[in-house]
DNA sequence: CATGAATGAGGATTCATTCAT
DNA sequence: AATGAATGAATCCTCATTCAT
């Protein structure tokens, strides 16, 4: 029966379906920032729900509650970062430009992505304890260290790389000042008088970091111009 | 100290005085507690109170609301870094030794007071606003930055350090990786299927934010043992 | 059966009435648990139409709504206890044997029919309003109070039944006892710290109920067997 | 300091206390009416809150919530039945005569209060979850048991009344009866057709149920008037 | 006959704060 | 210096029901 209600049906629900998909991202956007302005605790679902095309009961009906809208924005925030990081080719490049490729990486995001930062900065708050719910974290990240890794021993196997530093130290070492940087600009910019948002400055502290990282790691770093 | 305060009722009010700063800091230990815990907008006034010796009522009283006790815990903070800071006696070193004193000192400190990381990450989710309203914050941590531009001007002088190294752009380098090892450990650890709080992985780190800081500043890292 | 349905549009939908029928049927054992679990606004259409084989929808489509479901529910319920009851026998036996038999019957049936206990309980909370809504309710439980009446009458022409107790008031008083067992089962044991579910009890319990009524009928209650 | 102060203080909080005492009696009253009029599921907060004299911000003060108010509730209703029975001297009574009052203030008080009755129901459709949470509700109802058993004792011994009979099957026949009458009376009353409620059938039904008692108990039944 | 998407209205609960003494 | 009682204003969440296809 109704066999050639099939490709309309198929059709209705891909339409509606993506109707659905609408929804839910337009939620997603409009929730990644307000959890980015104020924390889990501090964010209103009535906020979210009013900035959204659609009512409040719409993210319970997709996302189960706060909580579990609070998760979906934090997965996808993981996601986005590493599907950006795998298009930087760093695999393809020689070593040191590979490394110095992913050192930019890093503090370009983190830089041009403060919601990320924030949303990270707020799950730690909690005590990652959101994070730790997502079955699929530790696959997605996993290419982060990987990536680095395979930088570094091939560094190494060329012979310009020191021997003894491991890709997840290293890549707390970037990490940590890049996103520093941004997490902790409101306190320092207040505590030292300073504005570490300042284009020059941002300048300067890209080179620092690449340098910090060259010196550390290059066999003669008097070699590598930064 | 209220030494031999004269007529009964001013011994009195001394000795109310000093119950009243009994309660105070009562309250501040406590408060500072539940807000590194559960940030400023998750942090209940009726826990706070419920842990302390006396009511809710005196929050009020002494600390005019949720906010002013905030503020209170936060500038009580960042004072007590700072002092102990000023305890090493940095200064007093040859320009390395005081520069190895003082990436030391960062990285325990972070490591021995997780309350004051996630205070300053609380208050960084909130823009610093609080800390701007402490009219005396910038007093208090002015001497972090002079400290460490004094090694450095010293160890520049005995011609051992490089030029172009900024105070301010090392004491970031040197803050960022302690404060972050602990502030993200909860999402590192998730992600990455680590456990940055290890002894072994604590000592791996402070030896390799020593070598990084020599490698970056020294003009000779060969020479300095890690 | 629909045998040789004639025109494929007609057997089409015979089919389809049959899904009809089971699909109704599905929703009304599902909805039978669900009413007698929570209660009429303790119930929830969501976790109904979950259990079932269709969607939420079908409840409107067939029953109109939560409360034309619990209606349907009810007369289920009503026309299946009156089903088994006709088929005791009861009319053809012996006074004092078919006395027996309606008291085992009740006491048998609320046992075994938890179900329809709570949802009678149920009702009564609700003023018994939904019942007072069904046309057929009175016709449908007629024979209930026949049957007894037929037994009693028997029995006083028998000169073995006492007169002046009417067939209703006999109802009550077994049913009471009864439906009470099961209905307050658990405020019961909770309160008493007792266990009325136990086979031991039930026994006696039944046992119980029989030497109450003989005791309350018949004319020399020495002569029966318990 | 300030000894003189204590009365008022004692005398003050009294006071409050008094208030407070009021306040919770208040919202206690209204709730009783609600929970039994509409079960737990069923009956408002909002509603409760509406009839009191406080706002509903005072059930939370008082009672944690909901359900917290629904438990003090049940507990006060079983606290009041058991106070009422306490005072009907039955102890001191001769057997018979104790008997007899023991099923009327049965038969009386289920009959003049139907909120205590509708509360059991309501409780029981809960599979009386929240009577299990009241520590101190075994304790509450000993008494109901234990004083039919002294009647049925010192019966017993006078040799008027029979062996065998346990005083909690007893009890629960009395009570199945009075409870039920009320409990169900609206499905009765719709199914057949009648009306429980009026006096002349209420009256009929006290003399059956003192009079079914009697046959069961008595040793010489016909000796007995009702 | 069937269904996924959508929703307005309501419902329980929590919070920082103030009042009366 | 201290406190138990009280509260208005949110805030999260749920429910039965309908729409569009």
């Amino acid at each position: 029966m109704a066999k050639k209600a099939a490709p309309t049906d198929t059709a209705v629900s891909a339409v509606k379906q993506r109707g659905a998909e609408r929804t839910m991202l337009d939620i997603l956007t409009v929730a990644t920032e307000e959890f980015a302005n104020y924390g889990l605790s501090g964010a209103r679902v009535d906020a979210i729900a009013e900035r959204t095309r659609t009512s409040k009961r719409m993210i319970y009906y997709y996302f189960g509650g706060k909580d579990g809208l609070y998760r979906a924005v934090l997965e996808h925030a993981f996601r986005s970062i590493r599907s950006h990081e795998a298009q930087t080719g760093v695999a393809e490049l020689p070593p040191l430009e590979g490394l110095r490729k992913l050192v930019e990486f890093t503090f370009d995001y983190e830089e041009t992505h403060p919601y990320f930062i924030r949303l990270v900065a707020v799950e730690n708050i909690n005590y990652a304890e959101h994070l730790a719910k997502l079955p699929s974290i530790r696959e997605i990240n996993a290419s982060a260290i990987e990536t680095l890794d395979g930088v570094l021993q091939r560094g190494r196997a060329a012979g310009i790389f020191r021997p003894g530093i491991a890709a997840f130290d290293l890549h707390l070492l970037i990490t940590s000042f890049c996103f520093f940087r941004i997490s902790n600009k409101y306190s320092v910019n207040t505590i030292f008088g300073r504005d570490i948002a300042e284009a020059k400055v941002r300048n300067k502290h890209k080179r620092l970091i690449l340098e910090t990282v060259e010196r550390l790691v290059l066999v003669r770093p008097e070699t590598a111009g930064s």
